[in-house]
DNA sequence: TTTTATTATTGTATTCTTAACATTTATTTT
DNA sequence: AAAATAAATGTTAAGAATACAATAATAAAA
């Protein structure tokens, strides 16, 4: 149901902002995006992403909004994470937020987002203290990040097109925050059947050079199928 | 942030609903409670369990208003589980929904519940289909429940505090919807180490009589503080 | 051209966890 | 005393996760 009384007009209504908790990945350091906010309240701290929902659009596609304003591009990762409403979050006004988080490759967007809205990207570590509730959306967001990232195959959202296995254990390294064994994890990725290895080597990090490998969605497809799961 | 124009007063209000999936046990079967609605749009079909939003509230406070208005009981188990947002998910006017789920024990709360609302308690596999998109939050709600049921120990807040190394097992089996092994199940909870076995029998279902055992928080508590993850 | 330095690549043995599986016990009813 | 009913209990095998170190390929330096 809705409501056990019959008059939705009785009701509050209420401001609902979609904040975003964007990751990005540098090659050592999961790290999210953040801008100095440029009006009143809390007018020069830094702060998520985010806008408010308008009454022709779903969650998901404000959502999408922002992070195409953003970054110029659509399909970008995104899962939805939690409503928060504690009442005085914003001392401006009663304002509910739902949080979302992104993933998306920073080689891809990074010029872009610079320029228009003087956005940074922040080691998780060295991120600064955030305004209202902004802190513990991204507590929660990395939490659900582990989670997913150990059963869904969205790691690689955040790596190029191409990358080695020493990258993409670096993404999971700093994802779930500790060490992994290389050859331990290097044997259960390939035992996951969804990478194309690739005849192409990666020359910059070293002498030898290291293959390049891609995500194969089909093959994760029909794995999922055939009841097979990715679990790293 | 919560948004990048600087006029919150330009942006839409939406009416924000909340709506219940409640869980109940009954010695074989997982159970939703559904109510018949009693106004328009939708009158007199099911639906869950549901309000609005007041200005003074967090959401986890109209959950909670919610379920003690129904069950007459506070400090029942709930877990905000998704919004939902389509713009036309509710006919009569936009608004959206912050699902919730929650955990009752069927004997504590029934009497109530019937008398005030004529709730009725449903199967999983035999309840009607029901008003807006509470089907979809029903179902997100039971993929929900079981993945926190395996990690959690939320699955007593659904059984008497005294009960059965069986009850316990059908109450997992029903979650899970899937058969499991009597030794290697038995032998997995006795390995939480979070039971206490009482002296007393239930000699309801058996000549022999079976053991009752006991949730003992503090127990599980100190296993958190110690690292032992709950797992079954 | 030989040596050195650097990172990539590869496999096995061990431990732990999960899964499969059947008999005996206690008690009441007939 | 026998039959019926559900409860209680352990072991073995298979599979998964973990610990662990030597060799290969190459470019740069000597």
């Amino acid at each position: 149901m809705t409501d056990q009384l019959n008059n939705y007009n009785s009701e509050d209504k209420v401001l609902l902002a979609v904040d975003c908790i964007i990751f990005g990945f540098d090659q050592e350091d999961l790290k999210i995006l953040l801008i100095k906010r440029d009006f009143e309240p809390e007018k020069g701290k830094w702060s998520l992403i985010g806008g408010f929902l308008k009454n022709t659009e779903t969650l998901d596609d404000a959502a999408n909004r922002i992070l195409h304003h953003l970054t110029g591009f659509d399909k970008i990762y995104m899962e939805q994470l939690y409503n928060f409403s504690k009442v005085d979050r914003d001392p401006a006004e009663r304002t509910l937020s739902v949080a979302y988080y992104a993933l998306i490759n920073i080689e891809d967007h990074d010029e872009h987002l610079i320029e228009q809205y003087s956005a940074q990207w922040f080691s998780i570590e060295e991120a600064p203290s955030l305004i209202f509730d902004h802190d513990e959306m991204v507590r929660k967001a990395i939490l659900r990040l582990r989670r997913r990232a150990i059963s869904k195959p969205i790691g690689f959202e955040l790596l190029p097109e191409k990358f080695t296995m020493r990258q993409l254990q670096k993404l999971y390294e700093s994802i779930l925050n500790e060490k992994l064994d290389k050859r331990n994890f290097i044997n259960k990725v390939n035992g996951l059947d969804v990478l194309v290895k690739l005849e192409e080597k990666d020359m910059s990090s070293s002498r030898k050079g290291s293959y390049l490998y891609q995500f194969d969605k089909e093959k994760y497809d029909r794995n999922v199928e055939d009841g097979i799961t990715f679990k790293i």
